[in-house]
DNA sequence: TTATTATATAGATAATTATAAATATGATTA
DNA sequence: TAATCATATTTATAATTATCTATATAATAA
């Protein structure tokens, strides 16, 4: 993993729009194809198409071509990917980069609090 | 919950930043002030400013201002609840929007996998 | 009270994003 | 083979985002 800050960022970019959200929720219960998505939502079939190219991209979403047919899934590993980094990135732990500077410095540490 | 959706898409755009990010793992290991968070970016203190508010207005994290000096920690609930969305989110469920209409109905029917 | 420190806001700008219309590609059907 | 269907790409555009500089505000220290 080069930078999992950026990997990360990048993956909740892909969940900062709401009909990807919706996409993913409806992912969760099995594969769809692009046309049936399609229908769902009041957007035209391109700006599905760059949706779903930016979930597929950054490896939440599985696609498979059959014939003209577009089917998507999860990737769940990317998913738990997701979970863990979340669980990780906002519990204690000793590897922290916050470890890396000295708390408290501001002013010659009058930033303490009182 | 007025629409989840886009409350958590804006949640998830909140992380869609690797200097957010870092902050959020900083903050994991405890209360920050500010000024200890900005001496660890090489951004500007306005910059770092936009990025908390950012972070403090959709909930994730908390400010509190001491005097002069802003302590900034993670807001536990709104942490949880982002466990939890993704986890129900990505799990196969009951009251899934994809139950409000019918799958492979593309072409009659044709969008079915042979 | 004046200087300094911590933070926020305003304004400007470059980059990115979401969307649609038009078009292209490739598969399927008649 | 021609027409149709499913999807992707290109182009244009409006909106949003990240960043900086400059400035403002408010607290603290000298």
């Amino acid at each position: 993993m080069e930078n999992k800050y950026a990997d990360f960022a990048l993956l909740f970019k892909a969940l900062s729009d709401e009909t990807r959200l919706k996409i993913i929720d409806m992912l969760s219960c099995g594969e769809l194809c692009a046309c049936d998505i399609l229908k769902f939502f009041n957007i035209t079939q391109p700006t599905l198409s760059y949706h779903m190219k930016i979930l597929t991209k950054c490896g939440i979403v599985n696609a498979n071509r059959q014939g003209a047919w577009m089917y998507y899934t999860l990737n769940e590993k990317t998913v738990k990917e997701i979970s863990e980094y979340w669980s990780k990135s906002t519990s204690n732990k000793e590897d922290c980069i916050c470890h890396e500077y000295e708390r408290n410095t501001c002013s010659e540490g009058n930033c303490k609090k009182p």
